[in-house]
DNA sequence: AGAAGGACCAGTGGTCCGTA
DNA sequence: AGAAGGACCAGTGGTCCGTA
């Protein structure tokens, strides 16, 4: 069997916030024999301002009946969204109701975590094994109890997580440059492709290779605009170096 | 821009049927460049007994609009379907209406060729490039004109190709022998699972490694009932060799 | 009976847009 | 205004079962 290691609480060094108010989930009796069904774990809830909830809940972390997933154990709290992310610079906890970019990354660890468990309890089974953060696995993460991470969120910031795998330093400077400007975190995840694409373009344009090529970063989907990015501006490439020595930056605009 | 290669002419060599009375698909102007939509092909198309039929038809290669796929050019014959197949030992031509086992591999190099070609458009275009035979691959050999290649049929006997591609002897010698008895091709079918769950058991019960190792097979979908047949007979072998040494075989049924 | 394949279906990748 | 994520949708992998 497997333990599931439930690291929900290393909120803690990420955002003030997160462990302050927000979602912590401690799962007690954290081992799951992969093999069994059945079983139980125990979800404890902290939601709004003091609430403390404790559920009894069957183990449904292998799939099958699922009821709705409404108020657990009853009680009648709006489900509060995740504070939205401000640019932070590399170890600096966000102050106040939000999320610094450490924790983001972080997030993309522990999908990273529920893959793994995923796959041994594929192999195990003799099912088919994802390569890849699927579905499957986002559904596996809101089960262990982690309803924090979600498939938008993360497909939304898969680019900004891969310039920090690929490139710590260019990754942190961006930060820093960004958080010093006052921009907003839609401004920084923008600015992210364009370091990016000049990898690629060291690596003959194929996104998909660089991807592969790192281990943590291999289990994520190309995202379609990244791709796109690296298509156009290696044509512009192309283009500018057959016919002059000028530089072409029509393709600029799309950043 | 590429060539399409279109060797369904290629018939000829593997079944006698196929190239006396069946979907004879010619191209005329066979050359398409990928980077452009448009252009013609002309396909030549001989049904039943002795009618030949010429049509041009837009080049839907790329996908896009799609009309209804009944009659092409108006005609009405009722939809022919394949030849069944029947055991043929190597190198043998099927006689009468139905085709061999050297045809039926043929049609898996086939496959093999219009993904390659998927995978270069899907490039030039700085597309998703699939690494396997996926539906857009078996749409794209239909609109080529290889109607007779369709997703049932290649996933029914992928295991009967692997085998043929990974012990081509044993391969062979169990053609033979099936044909000899008189065997159906079900039958046959079914036999090709054993050899393969006995590869598998030599590398480690991991049939997608199997697969994944040999670069023709590696492009097909692990089916679903050697995967199984290879999880459980993992686990007897595991179970007979820890509580004893006498064979234990109670899975044997399943072949 | 044995076999070919149209057509269906549950669950996927992808992301929009109503929400806060 | 900027951002989080429920929920939708087109096209997928998988194969059943009405057909010949």
């Amino acid at each position: 069997g497997d333990t599931i290691a439930m690291d929900a609480l290393s909120h803690e060094e990420l955002s003030e916030e997160a462990v302050q108010q927000e979602k912590e989930v401690a799962v007690s009796g954290g081992t799951w024999d992969a093999a069994v069904g059945g079983g139980k774990k125990k979800i404890r809830r902290r939601t709004g301002k003091k609430k403390v909830i404790e559920v009894d809940q069957e183990n449904e972390l292998e799939g099958g009946d699922d009821d709705e997933n409404g108020d657990i154990g009853g009680g009648c709290y709006e489900r509060q969204r995740e504070h939205p992310f401000i640019v932070t610079e590399p170890g600096e906890v966000a102050r106040g109701k939000k999320n610094g970019l450490d924790y983001l990354f972080h997030l993309y660890e522990q999908c990273r975590e529920f893959l793994i468990q995923v796959q041994n309890i594929a192999k195990e089974r003799g099912e088919k094994c994802p390569t890849k953060v699927t579905n499957q696995v986002f559904r596996y993460a809101k089960k262990a109890g982690a309803s924090y991470i979600n498939k938008p969120k993360m497909r939304h910031y898969v680019h900004c997580y891969a310039l920090h795998c690929l490139d710590g330093d260019a990754s942190n400077e961006l930060r820093r440059a960004f958080k010093e400007r006052g921009e907003n975190v839609g401004a920084w995840r923008q600015a992210c492709y364009k370091p990016l694409v000049a990898i690629a373009s060291h690596q003959g344009w194929d996104v998909d290779a660089v991807f592969n090529a790192h281990p943590r970063l291999a289990i994520w989907y190309v995202p379609t605009k990244l791709r796109q990015l690296c298509h156009l501006e290696r044509n512009n490439a192309t283009a500018s170096s057959s016919v002059s020595g000028v530089a072409n930056n029509s393709a600029t605009c799309l950043y």
